[in-house]
Parts: structure tokens; C-alpha cells; sequence
RNA sequence: GCCCGGGUGGUGAAAUCGGUAGACACAAGAGACUUAAAAUCUCUCGCCUUUCAGGUGUACGGGUUCAAGUCCCGUCCCGGGCACCA
């Protein structure tokens, strides 16, 4: 894959002097990272250990991590993840898949553009150097990625097939174009970022933000709400938490869509959709949003609405911004007719009214909706009870209840004839009677709105789209993609530089020759992120956007996708939309789903500390330059700033970030330990989905643990290699039972890793067959046998997790050999045989001793042992037994 | 506000299908080795008590069960997402 600059391959310059000694030097006592993880590296980079080669013999495993935004350089969440995807990935190696595990760079996005506005550097230059400075850190990791798949997206290799696929969608009717909402700074006259405004401020100027409308184009993906939610249920690799949020994300809702027609102007309707259409006959207003055409017909003789509908619009465009506003409205002085009573129902703006869904206008039943309850007791508007349910207390009009909006138990009152039906016949009901006037009908609505692709930002994938003036919207032909974005800008942080370069926007029309202009704005980032899994398969071809190959290695779905959770909902979907959308384009065929595995991990989260600046901001101070003070019993009681001594403010334990200066800097993690402990650290820390704290404590005891497993190796080595143990004939009880251990953590770790992907658990059942190993006698020959089996397996057990250390003592213990290219260790059915075993006894079901019995004890004998055993005795006091319990290989419950 | 997670010792955590709560580590304390320190090794380590024993304990309050960290109902607290951050 021809990138701009540093291009892959071999790392160059590294010595080669450890690369042939397969056959090893003597065996170095000390345990030296640096040495063997240099070693490792250049072994596998001369062997080409990970480069993936399409195998139609050998079942595929396609193992992807989500790829970083190239920021500058790996924080720990990449460490995280990468180590995650290089365990499964290695692991399945083992086990005799063909694995292929690729990286790449997210490269667009607004980072680049800040760094520009700072240090006056431009995105794209800043954007390859960050590249090739985290190429060389995921390297340094022994990641075994296939770096000749290699790809970013801000190349014009990567960003023309988006461009073409772009204009064929627009041929189809699957891109188009609309008006969308926008945060507009008013200051620096540019469009910001939901992420830009803070506190409806801009986050330069400072200015009060405004939402405005302005042209975007947008993708069609509501045309696909209903297929993205059936498919979830076929996603049993998922976790059930992300299809969840997927699911409400698209959000379905079965309801009725029905017009209100206007009171003094029958033909015109005001549309409305509601999933209580039950409760109609308590319709005592009607609220459309203040984008809403009628809200502008009715402010145009009324300033102090358009003054209103102006305060509406500023704040953000952000969802949470609008649902915790106070909720306000003000009347139009429009009237509407009740579709089936006839009466006049006055129409009112209100702020918290969504125009991106549905139609931009709510019926209002204050009766049985709590927030529209709210809002009519603030502005005195009638509350008509249409539901009641029995056996709750008489209607409040001042005070909401919870059961005013239950349509579990609801029957209609006060509806004429609908009443005494329930929520389902009465939405029937009133849909048929709706249906029959011709003012509405049942309707399925979707949460999900159609995607805006369209930022009026630099650093993107220009959008292919001519404006003529007599043609009008012309997609950028074939023969003249891929549409260049100019790489040598000033950024200013006002506007985008695109719409200030004559040299960019003046343009001929592809259809008439006339002059025209060019589209300046550029696509979201989440484009180029929701097919790169696709173009790893190829990245090599120029001829079109994906080959065959993807067959190979996509078909059934990528065997493993690991990423962070807070990508559940956006990348995700539109990552599913994808794959459909180039289905149906005829691109893939049908792969079915795009990810058959997810692993959603946690957050690396660490604690952060804070002093108060005037003006009410924050200094956030690292907690590297931070002592905790804690009181006899740990906890801290407060901290100091080492620097000056003096305190500082504790703030909660979150997400590691810049903003929050609380991220620890992986590299001087490597640095000190080298790759393997930083690996086997934060693979040990916590589950890999659940959130990790970090602390500096535990990486220390990650890498004594990597020095006691060289040293005792070593100690082996030194006495002298011999042939592994195969069988547990001739071994000691005690050498039988580390035999037992061993094979019992051979099925245990594979397991972990395998099925229920517990890196923590594995690493602590390795430790705990170590620890096992140190305290059984070995001197004898069968003893010396047992030994090499425990090492040599150890070696293989941890490999995926630590690799270096991991191949190196693999070395010194079976000259000659590979150890990524062993088969991991299988358990050995033999060796788990136990002829007796320990059960737990209970009385009421509290333990109080134990027995031990033959394996195959059968129940009544184990009954038997158990009622006679020291501690049943003793705390059964001469009771009978009521009823024993006997859970087979556990315990034994006496309840007297 | 809505949606989704989480809450177990001084700390990170384990307990996989309702069956021994705290595996494995970190930190701390005591001891051995050492001229000394580091490293290493051994032991102690949820809380309470009358300590060769017993009580109690998984955010809080209820419930189901022979048996609940695990299941059910309610409450509190913490974290994440909310469509232009990636």
C-alpha cells in the first residue's frame, strides 16, 4: 500500500546480531527485556511471522482492532487494545488458523486541524509524522501485525474509492441533500463541533453559539433501520449491552401518524405521530418545534415569538443539551381542529419539540404524559383525563402521578365511544376511524434519522459533488476522481481554508463545460472508518475499491472485532450500514454481517487532581506530579503537588485524556520494563471489558513475576536439558498433583483466551501453577521430566500475552524451535484423572467442615460421610436431618 | 432528561450454570539473608469478639431459595453514550 511517506516493511537498522540464534548463547541469568524483545522482534520480522497470505486449506481468522486516530502518539487505551487483539490473534495461530491482524490510521478528523491553529503546522504534515512516530511504537509492542496491509485514510489511495462510491449513491438516490441543523459561531463566522461548544459558548471565542440551518448532504440510512435491527438478533458474538443500545439507538416505534387540519384553512394539515393514540381525546394543545414552517408563519406578525423562536435557537444542537433545558413555549395564536371531535386546539412552539424527528410536532396530552403535564400547569392549559385504571386513586390536576401514563392498565374515560378500551383496541380504534377520514393512519417510526456527512471542515474527504448553476448538483465523474485534497494550507480557525482557495473551487461543469464551483465541505471521519475493514482484504489494488479477497477473509463476518465501547452505537452501525450499502451497490456480495465477534473493552480511566484558576476553569495536574496522602487505612485524605508541595483538589477517576491531563504515558512504561510487562500488566489489571483503573503500583509486580519465571527457567536450563514428561507414571503424589495443576491450567487458559476472553484469569492461573511448581520437589529424574513438561508448557501458555519472553524461553528450553509456531498446549485427559476429592459440608447452609470421598462416591455414601463428619455433629446438636442436599463435587447441605 | 454499564478487603480483582466469598496480585507489617541497601525468600493480612473457637460480611432496604456477590422488587452513588470528538 503506497502511503505518502514511511512506507512499511522491514524495520530497518536493527542489529542482527540476536535474529539467527534460534541455536542460543548460554542462557543469561538475568533477565534483560531490551535484549531478547530486540531479538523477538527481528526474528519475526526476518521469518515474516504475521504477514497473512490467502490459504483456502486452513480455516481464516480475521482478528480486527479498531484503528487509532494518529494523534501524536499511543495512549494507553491503544496499549489495551492492540494487546487484546495480538493474545486472540497469536492464540489462534496457534491453534492452526491462518490469522490475518492488520493496522491502519483513522487519519481525518479535527485534532489535526487544532494542532494546525497551535503550531502553525499543516494537518497533513503533522498527521504523517504522528504515523510514523506510532508505527514505530506499535512495533516496539511486537504486535504481529501484517504491516503490508497497511493503509490511512487521508491518502488519496484510501479516500477515491469513498469519493466514487459516494457519487454512485447519489445516483441512486442514497445520498442527498437537505437542509441540517448546525452550531454557528457567530464570532469567528464558522461552524463548530458539538465537542467545540462548551456551555453554548465557543470554545475560541467565547461567543454564544446559534443553531443554523445550512445545505448538507445526507445518507439514506433510515432506508436500512429495519434490516440493522432484525440483524441484531443475529449477532450472538455481540455482546448483549451493544445490541441493546443499537436497538434503541434505531429506535422503533409503531404509533399513528394523523393530521390536525387547520382551523381556518380545512386543506392544510399540521402532521403529527404518536404511539398514545389512545389518549386523543385528551388533546388540549398541539407543540411543533421552533423550525417548524407554521412556528415562521406565525412569527411573522408576532415579534415576540420570533423573538422566542430566536432564543430557541440558541444552545446547542446537541440531545442532552435539549433535554435538560428548561422545557418553554409560547402560543402561536394558530388554531388547529381535533381530527375527531372538531374542537379548536391552539397550537404552541416549544423548545424541547425535536424538528429531526418526525414531523417537528407533538399532540399534547398534558392528562398522560408527564412532561407535557409540566408544561401545562407552567402556562395554565387544560388537562382532560382520558385513561383511567382501577383501583388507583381519583386524577390530581396538580400533581403528577405514574400511573396517569400506564397503557398496561389504562382504560379510556371521557372518550365517547371508545370508552372502556384498552390501550391496544382503542389505538386500532382510533387509527381505523382516522384511516376512514383520510387524516392519518397506523405508522411505524424510527428514532434513527438519515446521516449528515457534510463538515465544513478542512481536514477531510472532499465531498465529489460539481454546483452548476444550470446543471445543478453534478457528482465529480469517474475519469476525474479522486478529487485532491490541497495538502499545503494555512489554517485559521475560521471557515474552512477549502472555501478561500480559488485554485480548489473553480471548476468547469462535468455535463454543460460551464463554470462552476466545487463542494469545499468534506465528509465525516465515521465514512472513511466504516469500510476499512474491508479494504484490508486489498489494500493493494488500484483498480477498484474492493476485490475477491474480501470473500476470503470477510465472508461469515471478521472472526474477532476489538474496540472501545464507546464506539457501540455511532462506528458500529454505520460500519454495518456499510457493508449492506456495498452489498447492494454490488460490490461484496452478501457476507452477512461485517463483524460476527465483538469485544467492547473498557476504558483505562486513572484518577485526576485539579486546582481552581480564577475565572472558575481548572488547572488539571498530572497525577504523575501528584503524592496522594492517605490515612493508617489507605484512603486517601487528600494531595500535594510534589513540585511545590502544596495541596491540590481530588477529582473522580475518569476517562485518561488530555483534557483532563490524567493519561500515563505508555512509552516510559516500555522504556523502564520493555513490551512484555506492559502487555502482561494491563492484560492482568482487569477484564478486558470492564473499565481499568490504572496504577503505577501492580506493573512492578508484572514484571518480578517475568523475572521469576526467567530465573526459574534458567535454573533448569543450567541443570541440564531433558525430555519433557509425557505420562504421570513414576511421578511422586505431590509431582502427580503439579501434573494435575499443569494440565488443569492448560484447559483453563485456553478457555480463557479461547471462549470467555479472560486475559486476567489466565495470567493468575499461570501464576498460580508457578507458585505450585516452586513449592513441589523436582530433583529426581521423573521429577527433572515433570519440570521441562511445566516450562516448556508455560512458555507456550503465556506466549500470545508475552511474546518475546515468551519465544526466548521457549529457545533455551527446545533448541531450535519456534515457539509461535507450536501448537498451544492440550490438556491430557489421563493426567486430570483424581481418585478422591474434597466436598464441603453445610449445616443450614453454613459451612462447617468438610470430607473427603472416592470420586465415583455415589450419593448415599457421601450422605453417609457427611452426617458423620466432625462438623456436621457438632453444630447438628443431636437434630435429625430435615433434608440433605447433595450438589455432586461441590458440597453438602444438612438442613435440620 | 433519556439510554447503557458498574458498586466485593487498604488497592486491582476472583468466584464461568444459584453451591467453600476474597483465588491471583499490589500495598502494608513481621522475620531470614546482608557490613548496609537493593534484590530474593518465609510468614501475617475483610471486620468484630471471650481467638486450638465463634459471630459477621459482597453499596443500601426488602423478597425468593436447603443455599444469593450471583435471581426478583425498590433506593442511593459512580462512570459512559446521546447523532459535528474519534
Amino acid at each position: 500500500m503506497p502511503l505518502h511517506r514511511g512506507s512499511t516493511g522491514i524495520i530497518q537498522g536493527y542489529s542482527t546480531f540476536y535474529s539467527d540464534r534460534i541455536q542460543p548463547m548460554p542462557m543469561q541469568d538475568k533477565y534483560t527485556p531490551a535484549d531478547i524483545e530486540r531479538a523477538a522482534q527481528t526474528h519475526w520480522e526476518k521469518t515474516g511471522a504475521a504477514r497473512a497470505v490467502e490459504d483456502s486449506t486452513k480455516p481464516k481468522y480475521y482478528c480486527l482492532s479498531m484503528f487509532p486516530y494518529p494523534s501524536g502518539k499511543l495512549h494507553m487505551g491503544h496499549v489495551r487494545n492492540y494487546t487484546i487483539g495480538d493474545v486472540l490473534s497469536r492464540f489462534h495461530t496457534m491453534l492452526g488458523f491462518n490469522v490475518m491482524q492488520p493496522m491502519g490510521w483513522d487519519a481525518f478528523g479535527m485534532p489535526a486541524e487544532n494542532a494546525a491553529l497551535a503550531n502553525n503546522v499543516p494537518p497533513a504534515a503533522w498527521t504523517y509524522e504522528n504515523i510514523d512516530y506510532m508505527r514505530t511504537q506499535l512495533k516496539s509492542l511486537g504486535f504481529a501485525i501484517d504491516w503490508e496491509r497497511e493503509l490511512a485514510t487521508c491518502t488519496p489511495e484510501y479516500y477515491r474509492w469513498e469519493q466514487w462510491l459516494f457519487t454512485r449513491l447519489y445516483e441512486k438516490g442514497l445520498v442527498y441533500k437537505k437542509l441540517g441543523t448546525v452550531n454557528w459561531d457567530p464570532v469567528d463566522h464558522t461552524v463548530l463541533a458539538n465537542e467545540q461548544v462548551i456551555d453554548g459558548r465557543g470554545w475560541r471565542s467565547g461567543a454564544l453559539i446559534e443553531k443554523r440551518e445550512i445545505p448538507m448532504y445526507y445518507m439514506k440510512i433510515t432506508a436500512y433501520a429495519e434490516e440493522l435491527l432484525t440483524e441484531l438478533d443475529n449477532l450472538p458474538g455481540w455482546p448483549e449491552q451493544v445490541r441493546l443500545m443499537q436497538k434503541n439507538w434505531i429506535g422503533k416505534s409503531t404509533g399513528v401518524r394523523f393530521a390536525f387540519p387547520l382551523a381556518d384553512n380545512a386543506d392544510e394539515k399540521l402532521w403529527v405521530f404518536t404511539t398514545r393514540a389512545d389518549t386523543i381525546m385528551g388533546v388540549t394543545f398541539v407543540a411543533v418545534a421552533a423550525e417548524h414552517p407554521l412556528a415562521t408563519r406565525a412569527a411573522a406578525n408576532k415579534p415576540e415569538l420570533a423573538a422566542f423562536i430566536e432564543e430557541c435557537k440558541k444552545g446547542g444542537v446537541a440531545e442532552a443539551d435539549i433535554a435538560t433545558m428548561e422545557k418553554k413555549g409560547m402560543a402561536t395564536g394558530i388554531y388547529v381542529s381535533h381530527p375527531l371531535t372538531g374542537q379548536e386546539v391552539e397550537v404552541w412552539v416549544g423548545n424541547y419539540v425535536l424538528m429531526s424527528y418526525g414531523d417537528g410536532a407533538v399532540m399534547a396530552v398534558p392528562a398522560h404524559d408527564e412532561r407535557d403535564f409540566a408544561f401545562a400547569l407552567k402556562y395554565n392549559l387544560p388537562i382532560r383525563q382520558v385513561v383511567a385504571v382501577d383501583g388507583e386513586t381519583s386524577f390530581s390536576h396538580e400533581a403528577w402521578a405514574e400511573w396517569y401514563a400506564d397503557k398496561q392498565r389504562g382504560k379510556l374515560v371521557n372518550s365517547g365511544k371508545y370508552d372502556g378500551l384498552g390501550y391496544e383496541a382503542a389505538v386500532d380504534a382510533i387509527a381505523t376511524d382516522l384511516s376512514a377520514m383520510q387524516l392519518g393512519e397506523k405508522k411505524v417510526q424510527f428514532r434513527l434519522r438519515d446521516w449528515g456527512i457534510s463538515r465544513q471542515r478542512y481536514w477531510g474527504c472532499p465531498i465529489p459533488i460539481i454546483h452548476c448553476k444550470t446543471c445543478g448538483d453534478v457528482p465529480v465523474p469517474d475519469d476525474q476522481l479522486p478529487v485532491v485534497l490541497p495538502e499545503n494550507v494555512e489554517i485559521t480557525g475560521a471557515g474552512s481554508p477549502l472555501a478561500k482557495m480559488p485554485e480548489f473551487y473553480e471548476c468547469k461543469c462535468p455535463k454543460c463545460g460551464g463554470d462552476a464551483r466545487r463542494e469545499t465541505d468534506t465528509m465525516d471521519t465515521f465514512f472513511e472508518s466504516s469500510w476499512y475493514f474491508l479494504r484490508y482484504a486489498c489494500p493493494d489494488n488500484t483498480t477498484t475499491m474492493v476485490d475477491e479477497r474480501v470473500q476470503y477473509w470477510c465472508k461469515g463476518g471478521i472472526d474477532q472485532y476489538i474496540g472501545g465501547i464507546e464506539h457501540a452505537i455511532l462506528h458500529l452501525l454505520y460500519s454495518r450500514f456499510f457493508t449492506k450499502l456495498m452489498r447492494d451497490v454490488g460490490l461484496i456480495g452478501d457476507l452477512g454481517e461485517p463483524f460476527a465477534n465483538l469485544l467492547t473493552q473498557g476504558m483505562v480511566v486513572a484518577p485526576t487532581f485539579y486546582r481552581d484558576l480564577d475565572g472558575g476553569k481548572k488547572q488539571w495536574i498530572n497525577p504523575a506530579d501528584v503524592d496522594v496522602v492517605t490515612d493508617e487505612k489507605g484512603r486517601p485524605t487528600g494531595a500535594t503537588l510534589k513540585a511545590d508541595g502544596l495541596a491540590v483538589v481530588i477529582g473522580g477517576t475518569e476517562k485518561m485524556s488530555k483534557s483532563k491531563n490524567n493519561g500515563v504515558d505508555p512509552q516510559s512504561l516500555i522504556d523502564q520494563y520493555g513490551a512484555d510487562t506492559a502487555r502482561l500488566f494491563i492484560m492482568f489489571a482487569s477484564p478486558p471489558d470492564q473499565s481499568l483503573e490504572w496504577s503505577d503500583a501492580g506493573v512492578e509486580g508484572a514484571y518480578r513475576f517475568l523475572r521469576r519465571l526467567w530465573k526459574t527457567t534458567y535454573d533448569h536450563v543450567q541443570a541440564g536439558l531433558v525430555t519433557a514428561c509425557t505420562s504421570s507414571d513414576g511421578l511422586s503424589s505431590a509431582q502427580a498433583d503439579l501434573r494435575r495443576k499443569l494440565h488443569q491450567t492448560m484447559g483453563k487458559v485456553a478457555d480463557d483466551y479461547g471462549r470467555r476472553k479472560q486475559f486476567n484469569t489466565a495470567i493468575a492461573a499461570v501464576m498460580e501453577l508457578l507458585n505450585a511448581f516452586d513449592k513441589c520437589d523436582l530433583k529426581d529424574t521423573a521429577g527433572r521430566a515433570l519440570a521441562q513438561e511445566t516450562l516448556e508448557s508455560i512458555a507456550l501458555l503465556l506466549f500470545p500475552i508475552v511474546p518475546h519472553i515468551g519465544q526466548a524461553l521457549y529457545v533455551e528450553l527446545k533448541p531450535g524451535q519456534d515457539a509461535g509456531t507450536q501448537a498451544f498446549p492440550k490438556a491430557d485427559p489421563a493426567a486430570l484423572k483424581q481418585d478422591e476429592i474434597e466436598l464441603m459440608v453445610q449445616v443450614n447452609g453454613k459451612l462447617r467442615g468438610s470430607i473427603r470421598v472416592a470420586a465415583e462416591a455415589d450419593k448415599a455414601s457421601i450422605e453417609a460421610a457427611a452426617l458423620t463428619s466432625e462438623g456436621a455433629v457438632k453444630f447438628m446438636e443431636g437434630k435429625a436431618p430435615k433434608k440433605v442436599v447433595v450438589v455432586p463435587g461441590r458440597l453438602v447441605n444438612i438442613v435440620v
